[in-house]
DNA sequence: CCAGCTTCCTGATCTCGATCAATCTTAAAC
DNA sequence: GTTTAAGATTGATCGAGATCAGGAAGCTGG
């Protein structure tokens, strides 16, 4: 059973019948990707939406003199290219951090499953507006917070999302951002990024090796993050429990 | 016709059917609000999404110490509230700032309507869609742009805004945000608003009278904006000609 | 093994925008 | 008409984080 399946059936029983409809949504055949390929490119036309089966990957927007924003890290279990479906082309671009398979999904079959199985349609409403709500937690996060808190606040965020989902066993054991990524990510550059590192790592909250970032200090790196109760609620209730 | 209506057949020609599903989705009266009401609190339960008939509230998140950012400001022709949908609460606070007309829409008879008019689920997916654009196009000013383009881009995304409505001739007419709120949405101080606005009214680019935005040179704002004509499209494609 | 990357790491300096502290304006309130 | 309060305006100072300018450390491919 694929990670959509798992990701809608939190949602909503299916039947039968909404199960084939779906797996007909799914062409059989997955997609794989190498590191730092760029799926869709920004501004790009595009009719293929995709469902994330494993790996990392950035929704990211450069500017003309060639800073770059990240808009949101994409897991297993998400969904990329749904604004496909609004304006018929990627608006930003979407790129491969590590190896990835995806599942494509054609953003017309996906408007005939509204038709024949519209149950369906409500759960697709909900993934992206759980994908909206993490988007304004960002704009909470640009706009607002420190440096140091924004860090903090995504270390745990991505930690959060792999554990949800069980890939991650206390530590989140492949963290495959780089500084300059992370910089990119949080409107930071990559040596204040590693300024804060050090300091996280001084202090003795949490610290990168080879197996990943690992967190010393739970409640400490918590504290920092000035992280919400309701926010990891809503996190953990946005993803497959695969 | 409602603004709903107006704003969803933008995207598809609608059945005298489904014209009927939306009437009975849209309760018949009208909701009126003052100023400064608040409609929907954060974290409070709520199961009624609404669409906006006229006037303009902003969504805001408010942090422990105080610190407000505001995350959209919705205009007559948006919908508030659809979080309900996906949280059964309202994650951040939808205030009023002019008087306020709003048609409710309950959230459960929203579900109901994609099973018996699937077809309008798909155009109110977009919409939300569409709305996601705009929270990226904001992630971008908040984390890579200067202060000063970040006021630019919110000038001339709100005549535009009005514009495509029809609302706004030239001049946008009553700009109902005080420096405080211009700030709050960008994350930058009322006295540093008071400071750009300054330097764009020294510049002859643009100022306000009590008519409200007056921009005498259109190209300079622009080019201050950083705007993006791929940005521009977009936010004409995603509001109703009402 | 070395040359050439990329990423990590660090310090020195500078700047944008925050912070603090007033004054001014205006419109409602009594 | 005086009081009061909210917003606009301005200046002085400060600080978080950018920018600049490099090393150090690992990892590629030759």
């Amino acid at each position: 059973m694929s990670v959509l399946h798992r990701n809608l059936e939190q949602f909503f029983d299916l039947t039968d019948g909404e199960h084939d409809h779906l797996d007909e949504l799914l062409k059989r055949r997955d997609l794989r990707f190498p590191p730092w390929r760029t799926v869709l490119a920004q501004g790009r036309h595009h009719d293929t939406a995709f469902v994330v089966a494993s790996g990392w990957l950035i929704e990211h927007w450069t500017l003309r003199d060639g800073a770059r924003q990240i808009l949101s890290i994409r897991l297993a279990g998400d969904l990329i290219g749904v604004d496909g479906l609004a304006y018929r082309k990627s608006i930003f671009a979407t790129t491969t951090l590590t190896d990835v398979e995806l599942i494509p999904m054609p953003i017309d079959a996906f408007e005939r499953l509204q038709c024949n199985a519209p149950r369906l349609g409500t759960p697709l409403l909900v993934m992206t507006l759980r994908t909206e709500a993490l988007l304004r937690e960002w704009e909470v996060n640009l706009g607002r917070r420190s440096a140091s808190t924004r860090l903090a606040h995504l270390l745990l965020e991505l930690r959060e999302r792999q554990k949800t989902r069980g890939l991650a066993d206390g530590a989140c054991r492949p963290l495959p951002l780089t500084q300059q990524e992370l910089g990119d990510a949080l409107g930071i550059t990559s040596e204040h990024i590693n300024r804060m590192m050090r300091r996280l790592r001084e202090q003795g909250i949490a610290h990168v090796d080879d197996r990943g970032l690992v967190v010393t200090d739970e409640k400490a790196l918590r504290d920092q993050a000035a992280f919400d109760d309701a926010y990891l609620g809503r996190l953990a209730a946005s993803q497959s429990t695969s």
